[in-house]
DNA sequence: ATGAACTATAAACTCAGGTTTATAGCAAGA
DNA sequence: TCTTGCTATAAACCTGAGTTTATAGTTCAT
């Protein structure tokens, strides 16, 4: 497969690809590269890079990525950063419960914020 | 008050402050000026500086918030951005549940991702 | 009355997560 | 063959939410 196939599989555009690529995101034994440099990927990459997405889209920074991808990590040390985020994420919950009562107090006129608005 | 006093009270930079001026962020009857360009601030500011915060913190870009301070919009446009913005913190959450779930799958070695990680 | 501390502004810088641009080497069909 | 389209790289640019820096006027305690 070419960038252009994984692109459209994934929705990713190619700059992205190529972008992610350079922050080390990419394990290598998913791209390789042709005799005229053109970038060759393997079919699994697609599942990997929408896995990628989803991570994404959940407070994973680009770096962590990285970090977990990158086979230096001990299995041990990985799985604490999973188990860490999940705590995270519980507590951006817990914050945007209170936030949608905060909202909803300023609907019935009980914050301050709301007399300047 | 000065502006010191306002950034102890509220615990945000002074920098910050004068940048959401800039932003138009600050309501004019909040905030005058002295014989020497100083600014003076009302007493209400730290409250609704307090309210602020949250707002941010809770996906309010600051963009958002300096229209709801602006007297240019009706109050029924201003109950909209707020009803509006309560569903987008609930599509957060249910984005932010799934994101859990996987992040217990691929702890599980149920996601592809873990095949590469 | 002088130095430290506070205030002001404009403009440049930061950081993440990309996107755009400039330039150039392959490829594939008419 | 020639043109259109795909690929490559490096480097510059973008956005949001601030922060830092350079420069200058003000105030207060000693």
């Amino acid at each position: 497969m070419k960038i252009n196939d994984v692109s459209k599989l994934t929705g990713l555009p190619i700059s992205t690809l190529r972008f992610y690529e350079r922050k080390n995101l990419i394990p290598e034994n998913f791209v390789k590269r042709d005799e005229n440099n053109y970038r060759i990927y393997a079919e699994e990459i697609v599942d990997f890079l929408n896995d990628v997405k989803t991570l994404l889209s959940v407070n994973f920074s680009i770096e962590e990525l990285s970090l977990l991808v990158s086979q230096q990590q001990s299995y041990e040390l990985k799985k604490k950063i999973f188990e860490l985020k999940i705590k995270e994420i519980d507590d951006i919950q817990n914050q945007l419960s209170k936030s949608k009562k905060f909202l909803n107090a300023i609907l019935e006129g009980k914050a301050s914020f709301q007399t300047k608005c």
